[in-house]
DNA sequence: AGGTGTGAAAGTATTCACAGCG
DNA sequence: CGCTGTGAATACTTTCACACCT
């Protein structure tokens, strides 16, 4: 549907712009669902939270895929952070852990939008196995290793208790699952080459915490954000 | 005259420090519990999944609390943190949006290891009405601002549909909570001075997915990432 | 000796501001 | 003319390496 693209983009994509291109490429669906073809930095930037000159800044490093004086095409924009996202291809994935966060994770219809194939739910708890969950039989923990084959399964998520995160992140690295979601609240311990990421809940509650007594105690002073100052 | 005598110590904490701090006083927690006394920068670290530099330059931006030739006394540590997190008072909280998410949310039973109490839980669903969660009585939302006064909520928990944020961060906003943990996949348009965080798991799976697939195309080079971090 | 605290250096990220293309 | 793409300036973060204290 859209010609090949020119040339395999630079590599070098900075970390802090690839935390931002999702939020860029909802952004961009949700403006496709209204039908909107272009869309200049300044606007996009605007329904993404983000400066223009920022945005402007994190696309170049995809490519020039702007017009100037116009703007973005909509749906080839969609296309390009897709694919360097990596979304263009399926990912499978493995949610350990199917208590009440777990479920919600299962039942996230969102997840993706598309991209991402909830393959495997696994629980330790055998009252919990066999019972069906967004559409999926919950498996014993001790078929991971076959849940993770049989299903080409890439992306691990623990939802687990603190106490048993490690061992089953063990368990993923063994079978070759290289990228991990970690909701529990540990410091997971992984060989160099696995990818972790951690969402941890009581950890943004504290941080909110922080700039919440900074408010209250400077009190009248500090805005909660610096103020911008001048120069020039 | 450049004396400043009234500031006790230098309030400007680095905001990349201030998010590892939750980090540092888990471990330190977690070693309370085994009764160790002092630790070592090195040793921390580890345990927090950082290197010592990093942590001692942290944890210098507090203060100097620790003993060259032995470590950092483990509980006047959790002291300062915690005192510099804010935890040593109690925030309130409420939860709006009890479908799994926010169920999960409510029993999190480790939410902050004290300094957080969920005080309100909230939902649209006449059906969820009344029901009992966690130990609490599920309110209607029309009842947002009369449960943030009673209770002194201070800190607001989105767990909504994508299409409610927005509605309830404006009625957050409305009625003085400064303090907003969005789990819904939307940007917030908030005031200046309110504090949005934002834990997205979609977004946090394109962000792995973006490396796996480096990892699978430039093969043989980039070793993924580092790991153990998360990144804000 | 042993380990903290910290300037200085190196590495990233954000913002400015404007040349130049459509 | 408007808006992108981008060098240059600024701001922030991490890492190094060692003086200095216990």
């Amino acid at each position: 549907m859209i010609s090949r693209p020119p040339r395999p983009r630079d590599r070098g994509i900075p970390e802090a712009t690839v935390a931002r291109l999702p939020v860029y490429l909802r952004a961009l669906q949700a403006l496709q669902e209204r039908r909107t073809l272009t869309i200049s930095s300044e606007a996009l930037a605007a329904a993404a939270g983000v400066n223009s000159a920022k945005l402007r800044k994190d696309l170049s490093h995809l490519g020039s895929y702007g017009t100037r004086g116009v703007g973005y095409e909509v749906e080839y924009l969609v296309y390009q952070i897709s694919r360097e996202l990596g979304l263009t291809q399926d990912w499978s994935v493995a949610i350990v852990g199917i208590g009440n966060l777990g479920r919600a994770l299962a039942n996230y219809g969102g997840f993706g939008t598309r991209g991402f194939r909830i393959a495997a739910l696994l629980d330790a708890d055998p009252t919990m196995v066999g019972q069906s969950v967004a559409g999926l039989k919950v498996g014993h923990i001790d078929r991971l290793e076959e849940a993770v084959r049989d299903n080409g399964v890439s992306i691990g998520v623990i939802a687990t208790p603190a106490g048993s995160a490690q061992h089953v992140a063990n368990r993923f690295v063994e079978v070759g699952v290289a990228s991990i979601l970690n909701f529990a609240p540990v410091v997971l311990n992984v060989p160099e080459g696995v990818d972790v990421r951690k969402v941890d809940l009581s950890i943004e509650l504290q941080i909110l915490a922080f700039h919440a007594q900074r408010r209250a105690d400077g009190d009248g002073r500090e805005p909660a954000d610096r103020t911008g100052l001048e120069l020039t």
